[in-house]
DNA sequence: AAAATTATTTAGTTTTGCCTAAATATAAGT
DNA sequence: ACTTATATTTAGGCAAAACTAAATAATTTT
């Protein structure tokens, strides 16, 4: 059995946790708004328990059942943002405080039925994969932030980086909503700033809204 | 802001309050799985919240806020219920655990929509009246016991008393599911038992299971 | 390489929500 | 009415999960 506290830990190392490096004490801390000596504490517990290869100085990773149970947490999170925007009509940037909570309930075979009832999405409302019920990723897109992509290259939205309520409301109001064409016009030199097509308008976006907008290369 | 254990607290100080007096120590342990004194420390604090009216060795009952929350946790409780059922093909021996995590989920928004989304039910699987958005029971139906029902009398079945899982397979592998109509034969002298009529054939059943069938009188 | 800065850990504290054991109040039996 | 039984409360304790402040390790700067 286990916390909904500890799923938070086994969550933020795995978002934390680019290719095969762990997260450290203080990012950690970060990204879950607490204090470097309750990461600490809760370091221990986690190793202690098996989920989390932890040595002193040296940050955490997560192992394989560690791994596991993150992915499940993720999956969930990700198919009740789902159901919350296809189902029950939510806009993106509503759902995710809720899904913080909805993540947490336990019952494998509610999650299983809720995919089922969803039609087995791969992707949720963000553009994010859904990790299926072997807890992998299958995500076969050739993904790339906006701020990446060449001139004229025509690309697609599939989600963002920062899901504040902030970015997603600017982009609502833009119309770059999941699923529309881009296409590159060109980039400022002096201040990185876009101008891009879409909508057959054209449009200017600052390099850091492009740098949060997750796109799809055709 | 309050606790999931509060929220329990208020919601079984609810369950136990028949008419107007309240519910006492010992019956809320008991319900609750706790002991005495762990009961007592909650009590004054719900007190002191403004929820409970508490007196020393008097037992509790809830006030306006108080049951304004409690009837708010039920109208939860009943809606997931139903889309557990309605929705997720859940039966309804299966979906209480579940209910109890998904009744403490804080969002009234996502209430009001999954409400919308389920056709505004007013009762759920178990046949138990669902409070609406003003925390208001509008149970115009004509409800008894099956063992209370008189001879020859047509009733419906519309819930149960007693949701174990025991009593709803029983009732399930007998085909005395919701919205059955039933008919009142014979009541033995000797055991209270009962002789019905349901699905064009006879049937025999003890008092105990009459005694936890619910039914509406037309 | 030493000093200064930053990151991390340790030690001790707090709050919540439960517990046990003992004390006290209420209710019931004779 | 008095004794016994039951119900309830009080007092003190524990584990989880956070915190602060101080100590120590690691890293960076000069």
């Amino acid at each position: 059995m286990r916390t909904s506290s500890e799923e938070d830990y086994l969550k933020a190392i795995y978002a934390l946790s680019n290719n095969s490096d762990g997260a450290s004490t203080n990012a950690l801390a970060n990204h879950l708004n607490m204090k470097a000596s309750s990461i600490t504490d809760m370091l221990k517990k986690l190793s202690d328990k098996g989920w989390v290869h932890y040595e002193k100085y040296k940050g955490a990773s997560l192992n394989i059942d560690g791994k596991a149970i993150a992915l499940n947490i993720v999956r969930k999170h990700r198919l009740w943002e789902t159901f919350l925007v296809n189902k029950l009509n939510f806009k993106w940037d509503e759902v995710h405080e809720i899904a913080e909570q909805l993540e947490h309930i336990k019952s494998n075979e509610l999650v299983d039925r809720l995919d089922d009832f969803l039609g087995n999405p791969t992707f949720d409302p963000h553009g994010d994969p859904i990790p299926n019920k072997d807890h992998e990723i299958t995500d076969s897109r050739k993904r790339s932030y906006l701020s990446e992509v060449k001139i004229n290259r025509e690309v697609i939205i599939i989600g963002v980086k920062d899901s504040s309520a902030q970015l997603l409301q600017y982009l609502e109001k833009e119309n770059m909503v999941l699923g529309k064409h881009i296409s590159v016009l060109e980039i400022h030199d002096f201040d990185k700033s876009l101008r891009i097509a879409i909508n057959g308008k054209e449009l200017n976006i600052s390099e850091r809204v492009a740098q949060n907008v997750l796109v799809q290369i055709n």
